[in-house]
RNA sequence: GGAGAGGUACCCAAGUGGCUGAAGGGGCGGGUUUGCUAAACCUGUAGUAGGGAAUUAUCUCUAGCGAGGGUUCGAAUCCCUCUCUCUCCGCCA
């Protein structure tokens, strides 16, 4: 959410961003709301301060025993106080009409974001490892996982549906060791504070970091609770510091925490059908920052780096993409976008995003600081990031490290975490 | 799931309809005293959101005692709903 009266100063300019980011938002009734909003304010405040004065004569006519003259001023009041509810429910229709404008409004886009119409004109800005030159016949993640009884598709969509899928024997393993390594390495070498959250929260804390109201048909609600299955652990993390005012010392703060995500991927038919790239279930470790408005970009590039740190370790070539304003999405004011190379897609795919939200999140979320001992409060920076995607990194790895005869050799780093196995054979 | 007790400011806590503009204590900031520390005394301490007037220093109003409604001229206080915490019972991994 923006600040109501940045809204209200730079109406055009907000026109134009909506533009670049090819959204709309109801902006045209932002003034008109606004106006007969403020309005109503003035009046019913007014009536407001006239009643504070006068009920308190009342105690004081009463306590000295004139009951008379305090009965004209009740019966006075009493019509006043019927004004005062009337207009204050007017006043609420157009609180909460502007509260649904400004919550359609997207963030701005920092000045460095190409801009675009969609992912084809996201920009690279670097790349990484080199592509394998296969000598045989590549084969594709979902082939490599039935094959080697590793992957079993048939018994996820018998057990759930589309878009589920079981991991068996060291298939599991390799998740389980992927997310220990992940969360290992932002701990012990990046800094991060590792938290397991909660996979359910309600709608507030939806609401706190942008999933809603806009895009509720994507998340899936836990019918007959106001329940939502987290479609990524940013929601529970950024949302432990709502409504929170936090010590400067305090900052910044760094979340890492692996959960699972869920996801309806309503418009998604027919994308990614095949194999783990896109399911309605999927585990990810993800970083979050909260941190002083000043060093929020400073931090968002440590925030990438951190997050290609894991694939150079895990010998993943990949590259780095920033989000044109088309493909920005909703909350974010700078995205980068990690893809790795799946040799089934012959392409790069993302793993990892990667984004700055400056005080976007947190206006929503109210999440403050107090920059010195008796300064007012300012919204804190948040940024979050995946560090990585587990299945789509499994997808890479099983790719990436096939051989000939269809078996997988574990990269080093992870052997310690499924017991110095190296390879993945039938 | 059942029964009970609670939620007041940074913390503890008083407060059953109007001199509450929320007592008192602790903590923290400032001051006096002081060789230093400590103590005593004085003093400040409602942050926030939203209006309005000024304008980059301020002034003023409205709201706010877990949240949302209701009663009333007037609600921390009375009523209703919800929520969270604690204790006991039941159930459960």
């Amino acid at each position: 959410m923006l600040d109501l009266g940045f809204i209200r100063d730079n109406i055009d300019f907000i026109k134009g961003t909506l533009k670049n980011r090819g959204t709309k938002a109801p902006i045209d009734e932002f003034t008109e709301v606004d106006n007969k909003r403020r309005e109503l304010i003035q009046e019913v405040e007014r009536l407001k301060q006239e009643r504070n004065e006068e009920s308190s004569k009342i105690g004081l006519l009463k306590r000295d025993g004139k009951h008379k003259e305090a009965q004209k001023i009740i019966d006075k009041m009493g019509q006043v106080a019927d004004k005062i509810k009337e207009l204050d429910e007017e006043l609420k229709g157009y609180e909460d009409r502007l509260e649904e404008i400004m919550l359609q409004i997207p963030n701005i886009p920092h000045q460095d974001v190409p801009v675009g119409k969609d992912e084809d004109d996201n920009i690279s800005i670097r790349e990484w490892g080199e592509v394998r030159n296969f000598d045989f016949e590549p084969k594709a993640h979902w082939d490599l996982g039935v094959d080697l009884d590793i992957l079993d598709f048939e018994r996820g969509a018998k057990v759930s549906g589309a878009r589920f899928t079981f991991l068996k024997g060291l298939g599991s393993r390799l998740e389980r060791a992927l997310i220990s390594f992940m969360l290992d390495v932002h701990r012990s070498e990046h800094g991060y504070e590792e938290v397991f959250p909660p996979f359910m929260v309600h709608r507030d804390s939806m609401l706190g970091t942008g999933q809603l109201p806009k895009f509720e048909e994507d998340a899936f609600k836990v019918e007959g609770t106001d329940y939502f299955l987290i479609p990524t652990a940013e929601v529970p993390i950024t949302n432990m510091y709502r409504d929170q005012i936090l010590d400067s010392d305090d900052l910044p703060i760094y979340h890492v925490a692996h959960s699972a995500c869920f996801r309806a991927e309503a418009g998604a038919h027919g994308r990614d059908t095949r194999g783990i790239i896109r399911q309605h279930q999927f585990n990810k470790v993800e970083m979050v920052k909260f941190v002083n408005p000043e060093d929020s970009y400073k931090e968002l590039d440590k925030l990438v780096d951190n997050a290609e740190t894991i694939l150079k370790k895990l010998g993943l070539p990949y590259r780095v993409m920033s989000m044109c304003t088309g493909d920005l999405g909703f909350t974010a004011a700078r995205k980068f976008d990690i893809e790795v190379w799946l040799p089934s897609y012959e392409d790069y795919k993302e793993i990892s995003s990667c984004s700055n939200f400056e005080d976007f999140q947190a206006r929503r979320a109210k999440i403050k600081y107090r920059p010195e001992a008796n300064s007012n409060a300012e919204f804190v920076h948040t940024l979050n990031g995946s560090g990585l995607a587990i299945g789509r990194t499994v997808a890479a790895i099983l790719e990436n490290y096939q051989n000939e005869d269809g078996s997988i050799t574990i990269p080093e780093v992870l052997r310690p975490y499924m017991g110095g196995v190296e390879k993945i054979t039938e």
